[in-house]
DNA sequence: TTAAACTATGCAGTGCACCACAGGGTCAAA
DNA sequence: TTTGACCCTGTGGTGCACTGCATAGTTTAA
């Protein structure tokens, strides 16, 4: 059993996001002292802690983290994940049409906006 | 000249939006009726304003935007375009990096996530 | 025992780009 | 002249994911 500031070091989240995480049901402390309040992690809340930095770095939303947790087992968490990889090649598409668009605009947008 | 609802019509930007960017200094009425306080916009104001619609669709901030508008003549117009447009390159091979990263995870990341 | 180091709560603030609303004044056509 | 459509300002709210602060209680090592 962890308190926070230990679990914190150990996972890379801060106090505060393992607060704010808490409060949104995203990772719970599996034990809080009834005297003190304290609020205590172990190695299951650290495993779960671990896979929400990843989903973290793969852009996923409270939200959709909280999607992920509340899956029993994470029987469809290969799935969800696929689906944001999915979001995140349209984002790329979206992007590199962008790109397209102000290669456009430098050949024959930019004559307007020169001097009048 | 323009009244803000004729402007909006005109540029697409909703008055709100019009009420921002004159606050932010992005385009200012070129005339303020002392009496009613009614904003008014020229062609002037029309050109510029297709502009930062333009901007708004390369993912220009107001601050970026701000440079621009700030800028005498759009002399580094097309300089602050490629900045931009370099900024999107990256951005696009940051998300190529996480997809590798997700098919990563999805071969050798999800042991440890499955049941325990 | 005492002081440092830890913990808790509640709530305000951050940045971005607006949106919405209340409460009031003004303009234009009938 | 009235009525409806327009305009103004100020201020608060939105969503996201935290961050920071004040205040207060608790634990721990010297």
């Amino acid at each position: 059993m962890y308190k926070v500031s230990e679990f914190s070091k150990m996972t890379g989240l801060s106090k505060e996001t393992l607060r704010y995480y808490a409060e949104t049901k995203l990772l719970e402390p599996v034990f809080i002292d009834p005297n003190n309040k304290y609020r205590y992690y172990d190695n299951g809340s650290f495993l779960i802690a671990r896979l929400l930095v990843q989903l973290r770095r793969f852009n996923f939303t409270i939200q959709e983290m909280l999607t992920v947790v509340n899956d029993e087992s994470f029987e469809n968490l290969e799935q969800i994940l696929w689906k944001k990889r999915q979001g995140i090649v349209k984002q790329v598409e979206e992007l590199n049409k962008l790109i397209e668009e102000m290669d456009d605009f430098f050949e024959f947008g930019m004559e307007g906006a020169e001097d009048d």
